[in-house]
DNA sequence: TGGCGCTCCTA
DNA sequence: GTAGGAGCGCCAA
């Protein structure tokens, strides 16, 4: 950096809203009732400025009494902003006081906005040789950035960009900053009022300023503009010359850049002291202490006074240069082969005694690790830098073994160091003798892996447990904390915020806090333990729980570690296909409606069909009000109208480019050239797993053009190839089976197309005779019966009227007596104890089953006879994961399994394995569970999963 | 910036 | 009619 002077102008309300809103999910009260959050989130960003860049000037801006001059051009300007939230009003004088204290200069000028008295400033100290920093999120500013002006800008997920001319050109596509006067002119601001053109939006405003460089030259050129744009615009060219001076930032305000005064002086530390104390901002005290910490003796004087444990803890050597707040995972030099009591109650929770200790490196270690190799059972949790464990680096671990007592081992940033302590121990993780206790151990299984540590022996998920225990319910340790053991945990969010603005990593806690969050998630996840074990036994869902979820962990977590590996060039080129095809439609739809609108907007869209065009004449609504434009509905309407053709193909389109075609490839995990799916366990409420990020449950298969996306999932290299395994008609199988109607059993025994056999019972004509279309009626009926049939749906599935589905629903009973009276004993079933189970005793409670409303209870029926059938599936194709893999892993296969899709497994299969692996995948999927009907499963490979199929 | 509604993809 | 996840538009806090 040059020795040119800097001066930072900060605009107090931008910063004083965005950290009010930052708490708006858990404001900061005091214990006085003074909600802080605005105070401590503009307190927050300003030390922060000061401790990353130490000005030389500084001065903080304030509107006062809002802009006349603006108001008096357009009185709707900030007319309708809402009524000033409390926290702010109260916020402000407080912000005021703490600012004199650290004698930092406050600039307001009566009539004025902090956007004019900032630009005024900063253009008077450019002329005086400074270079200015606007610190502000407000993109207005960009107006006035130059060679010497520059945005300094908070970001999304902490830190702050720095925008100079070259970023702004990017940004706004211009090729000065002053055009971004015309572009905010165009577009408008909602939050300023800014009026705007009228139906300009960013990419409008964006195309226009391309070619017409100005709003001036925009207005006088409109002639050239068509359709509904020249019409509005030619109709707003006042409001638009309104709307860029509205957008000016003014740089005459009668104010004066003083360098003198501007100077970043000593705080009075005493006097800030004070207010922080009375505001009760312990850790944002301790913070500014450290941030000025060498300028001023007196802070080492305050910090005694200061009744905060984490205070008298700071540090007094550490300097700010040090870096940005960060604390030496091992400061407690001098003794470091001791272990060092941090801190031995909760200030928040009197009522629960603990001791929670973090272990020193060295010989504490060493002795710790001795002490924890005693144990036959213990409790552990990680603490990473984030929640994606490929990505994620171990912080530290947590122990606990014995209720309210715990241990947390800090681990080192460097790469081999922490390798080191972790070599350490592996012989716990690896041991087979000691059980392992954790929340959502396969996120642990995982970082540790990565580490190349596998963790043996026994293990006790209390999440898992809890899903067995109560499926409906969420799962996340806080709920489960508070539910079943009365208690509060730390919230991660008062360690690191909260997510996105200026949230920290685990790594920029203090080692006490850490310790006392980590150590406090391993304490609670023991209690959690000891209180499911005894509820698993009860609801005699013990065995699924040790043979199915606990041992399905492990498989899951290798699945998701290997990843899949995907065609990226592929998907490009089938990128610019789709996008060729969606832009030809764009232009026909645009003509066919008469104007340009937004396809993707269902509002928008809604307007144009029914109430421009007039489709039809009575439009059905949605519960909102709009109209609705779902497929079913447009397609009815495609036959007559050429426009909803076009829209329909432009929907599927553009959702298969935007989910898929463009979704996946960002979703490729650097590090590893591949996707790696997170398998939810906890989450359905039937028993199957659920994917995301990405999900790769719902790749398109159905139509050509979309299953053409399944190319892109390819065989990790030429000595691979994709396997694709999948039951064959397993749920109705299931249903048949457990209802024992031996028509259905039989139809399946002698391998007959189930479909057409049915169609062939029902409508009593020789199979060989079926027609298409009856067994398509048939087809749906028997997916009916599985989701719980009514004749309403039916009738709405298929060509067939309410009479005329009730009839056929009829005959299907008829024809399979016993589907009907299993179907009736399910849901007599679940009036009597409350819930049904699959075939391993799965459960699904039903809290609805017996509820006076129709509505309510005709769901809970349904689920009464789906739950079984989908959950019983479920059940099966896991116990085939499991032996799967460890077949797979006893035979030392090359082969991985990769992913599953209910009924679908895939696998990356080493060619030379592939006959073998063949075999084993099919003869242990049919034969996971045996039913009376046997399970059949397809194999197929090929050199992507659509050519697997 | 977050949540909700709508739509659409899967088994 | 069952079970999910995700992208987009839109509006509010």
């Amino acid at each position: 950096m040059s020795d040119q002077k800097r001066l930072f102008l900060v605009d107090a309300y931008a910063l004083i809203f965005r950290g009010y809103y930052a708490f708006i999910k858990n404001p900061r009260i005091n214990s006085k009732g003074v909600d802080t959050s605005a105070i401590m989130g503009f307190m927050n960003s300003l030390l922060d400025v000061i401790k990353r860049e130490r000005p030389d000037h500084l001065a903080v801006c304030f509107d006062k009494g809002g802009s006349a001059d603006r108001v008096e051009m357009f009185e709707a300007y900030k007319a309708n902003r809402d009524e000033t939230p409390e926290a702010i009003k109260v916020a402000v004088p407080y912000i005021e006081q703490i600012l004199r204290a650290m004698h930092i200069p406050i600039m307001v000028k009566e009539g004025f906005e902090a956007d004019d008295v900032i630009g005024t400033l900063s253009k008077q100290a450019e002329k005086e040789g400074y270079k200015t920093f606007m610190v502000t999120p407000d993109k207005d500013f960009a107006q006035l950035v130059s060679d010497n002006i520059f945005m300094y800008r908070p970001v999304f997920g902490g830190g702050y960009e720095t925008w100079g001319i070259e970023e702004v050109k990017k940004k706004f596509e211009v090729d000065d900053p002053l055009q971004v006067i015309d572009f905010l002119g165009m577009m408008g601001d909602s939050s300023d009022n800014i009026p705007g053109l009228p139906g300009v939006g960013e990419k409008t405003a964006k195309k226009l300023l391309a070619e017409y460089g100005s709003m001036e030259n925009l207005l006088a050129n409109t002639h050239e503009l068509k359709g509904k744009m020249k019409e509005k615009i030619e109709a707003s060219k006042e409001l638009g010359m309104l709307s860029k001076k509205l957008a000016t930032i003014m740089l005459d305000v009668p104010v004066e850049f003083d360098a003198k005064d501007f100077e970043l002086d000593h705080p009075d530390i005493q006097k800030v002291t004070k207010i922080f104390q009375e505001l009760e901002f312990r850790q944002l005290l301790s913070n500014f202490q450290k941030t000025f910490a060498v300028e001023d003796s007196s802070a080492e004087t305050d910090t005694e006074e200061t009744p905060s444990k984490e205070n008298s803890k700071t540090p007094k050597t550490s300097k700010p240069s040090a870096g940005a707040g960060q604390f030496s995972l091992f400061d407690a030099q001098g003794n470091e082969d001791v272990i060092v009591s941090t801190q031995s109650s909760r200030n928040t929770s009197e009522t629960t005694s603990h001791l929670y200790q973090s272990i020193a490196p060295g010989l504490a270690t060493k002795l710790f690790i001795q002490n924890l190799m005693k144990q036959s059972s213990v409790c552990f949790d990680t603490e990473t830098t984030g929640i994606d464990p490929i990505t994620a680096e171990l912080v530290g671990i947590a122990f606990s073994w014995e209720v309210g007592k715990g241990f947390y081992l800090p681990f080192p940033e460097n790469k081999d160091d922490a390798q080191e302590l972790i070599e350490q121990l592996r012989p716990f993780f690896e041991s087979e003798t000691i059980e392992k206790i954790g929340q959502n151990l396969k996120y642990d299984i995982k970082v540790l892996r990565k580490y190349n540590i596998k963790v043996k022996g026994k293990l006790f998920d209390t999440m898992l447990a809890h899903y067995l225990i109560n499926p409906d319910m969420r799962h996340n340790m806080d709920v489960l904390a508070e539910t079943y053991l009365n208690y509060t945990p730390i919230s991660i969010e008062e360690l690191i915020g909260k997510k996105g603005k200026n949230q920290l990593s685990m790594r920029d806690v203090p080692l006490e806090k850490q310790t006392e969050y980590a150590v406090e998630d391993a304490d609670v996840t023991l209690q959690l333990k000891e209180h499911f074990e005894k509820e698993l036994g009860e609801a005699n869902t013990q065995k699924l729980f040790d043979d199915i979820e606990i041992p399905l962990l492990r498989v899951l977590a290798d699945m998701e570690l290997e990843g899949i590996k995907l065609d990226k060039e592929f998907l490009n080129s089938l990128s610019e296909e789709l996008d060729n095809d969606i832009k030809n439609l764009e232009t026909n739809i645009y003509k066919e409606a008469g104007e340009e609108f937004n396809i993707a907007s269902p509002k928008q869209l809604g307007d144009i069909l029914f109430d421009k065009l007039k489709l039809v004449d009575k439009p059905k609504k949605t519960k909102t009000g709009q109209y609705a434009t779902s497929e079913d509905i447009l397609s009815y309407l495609a036959k007559d109208h050429e426009i909803i053709k076009h829209i329909l193909e432009y929907r599927t389109l553009a959702k298969l480019k935007s989910t898929y075609v463009d979704a996946l490839p960002t979703q490729v995990e650097a590090s590893t050239g591949r996707v790696h799916t997170d398998y939810m366990q906890t989450v359905a409420a039937t028993g199957r797993l659920s994917s995301n990020n990405p999900n790769l449950q719902n790749i398109p298969i159905r139509t050509e053009r979309g299953r053409q996306v399944r190319k892109a999932f390819i065989p990790r290299n030429d000595d691979y190839t994709l396997l694709s395994a999948d039951y064959s008609q397993i749920e109705l199988r299931i249903i048949a089976a457990l209802s024992k109607e031996e028509t259905m059993i039989n139809a399946f025994k002698h391998g007959e197309d189930i479909h057409a056999s049915t169609a062939s019972k029902v409508f009593n004509v020789p199979i060989e005779n079926v027609t298409r279309e009856q067994r398509s009626n048939a087809k749906t009926v028997n997916f009916g019966i599985i989701y719980g049939v009514s004749a309403f749906g039916l009738s709405n599935q298929t060509d067939l009227s309410r009479s005329e589905a009730k009839e056929l629903i009829d005959t299907y009973y008829a024809t399979y007596p016993k589907l009907k009276s299993y179907i009736s004993e399910q849901v007599d079933f679940a009036r009597d104890h409350g819930y049904v189970q699959t075939v391993l005793g799965r459960r699904r409670y039903l809290k609805d089953i017996n509820s006076r409303n129709a509505v309510v209870r005709s769901a809970a029926e349904r689920n009464a006879v789906n739950a079984p059938i989908q959950g019983s599936a479920a059940d099966i194709i896991k116990i085939a994961m499991i032996n799967i893999y460890n077949k797979l892993e006893a035979g030392n296969y090359k082969t991985k399994m990769l992913l599953q899709v209910h009924d679908e497994l895939v696998f990356d299969v080493y060619k030379p394995e592939l006959d073998t692996i063949k075999s084993l995948v099919k003869m242990e999927m049919e034969n996971a569970y045996k039913l009376e009907v046997p399970l059949d499963v397809d194999l197929g490979s090929g050199n992507n999963w659509l050519e697997a199929h």
